[in-house]
DNA sequence: ATCATTTCTTGTCATTTGGCAAGATGCCGC
DNA sequence: GCGGCATCTTGCCAAATGACAAGAAATGAT
């Protein structure tokens, strides 16, 4: 219930004073979020600017087929918005659904605005985590590119192993760009190492 | 010689009106790079803010072998610069090479954040430029990750066929996450249909 | 124009990953 | 606790892609 990880993680990017931090935080609302249900769907505009509390979610896009495709894990501690379809103002292509119960502050579109006007501060704390975002996806699709899907496995298991606890494989599998089927047998393949 | 496609570029957004997109203009200065040289190397903090004005760029990243890996294509009227390095004031792990005799107009960063300091209307382009450059990403990664090499060379083909002119295949093999033989081999298939 | 270097193609074979189906396991609602 | 559904694993075979090497074609330097 209190907003003190929301405001530490304003004050922790080094952007924001302690008494700035706390006086954003007030600004941010109360959001919840019961397991399987989402904070966004595809054609919605999305206007919710979310600090995770507490919970899982992810994010996820259907292909030519109509298959899901897990695109974005988040634990607690990260912000949460799809990009586009907030700053753009247009319909949003992906969805995010909670994997847990989940528990968190938002700000809409408007207000993040006015605050973005209003304080050159949280205007940076906006831009790195812009920028934060734009470089793990950058990250990511150069290990797709240049690593086996085994290698992806590993790497993930290492980074974000808590994802292994509240995401099914199948969602894991997309994520990594691979059929369950192929995950389950690279699973097998390591465990036996 | 002239800045004419900048300040139409900057106009264009409809972010910036046409009298300050000349004013924008003007705070540019003309960069010419010759073909194979760099505009940005690794290591390097990137401090160019550049509009390609004539000619063609890449980037590009080594992987864990050593190989390099295409990263990016750029054609005329295109903003350049590596977010990451540039923004957080870090060293680049990418390299930005001229494909072909280039010239532009660039800025620094700290004129651009004095520049984004002073104008709103700029601020709000550059964060265009920034969620362009995210969303592109992401098209790409969900593509990567749900179709085979032969329909992404297809819309590559399809979105920027300039670039078959200018970059040798190696680089668009890299680009598209496959080796040049398996390019090869792609491109004859097709040819025979 | 010539030579050297890089780029591109093609052949052969190996490896990775997928498709499909069957079975095993686990979880949820009643 | 039971039935049903989703999840995960495994077997078999096919398809996609890679590794390596040789040769052809294009390019660049002198």
């Amino acid at each position: 219930m209190s907003k003190e990880h929301l405001s530490a993680f304003f004050h922790n990017s080094n952007l924001v004073s302690l008494s700035m931090a706390k006086e954003l935080a007030d600004r941010f609302e109360q959001k919840v979020i019961a397991k399987n249900h989402f904070l966004l769907t595809e054609d919605k505009i999305a206007d919710e600017y979310l600090f995770l509390d507490k919970g899982y979610m992810r994010a996820f896009a259907f292909d030519i087929e109509g298959n899901e495709i897990t695109t974005n894990f988040y634990a607690p501690g990260q912000i949460i918005f799809e990009v586009a379809s907030f700053f753009n103002r247009t319909r949003s292509k992906e969805n995010i659904q909670a994997l847990t119960d989940c528990e968190g502050w938002f700000i809409t579109y408007k207000q993040l605005n006015d605050l973005f006007h209003s304080l050159p501060e949280f205007r940076e704390f906006g831009r790195s985590m812009l920028v934060k975002g734009f470089s793990e996806l950058k990250t990511r699709m150069l290990s797709t590119i240049t690593e086996t899907a085994e290698e992806r496995y590993a790497t993930l298991l290492k980074t974000k192993p808590e994802i292994f606890q509240h995401a099914p494989l199948k969602n894991i599998a997309t994520y990594l760009g691979i059929t369950d089927t192929s995950l389950s047998r690279i699973r097998a393949a390591l465990s036996k190492k």
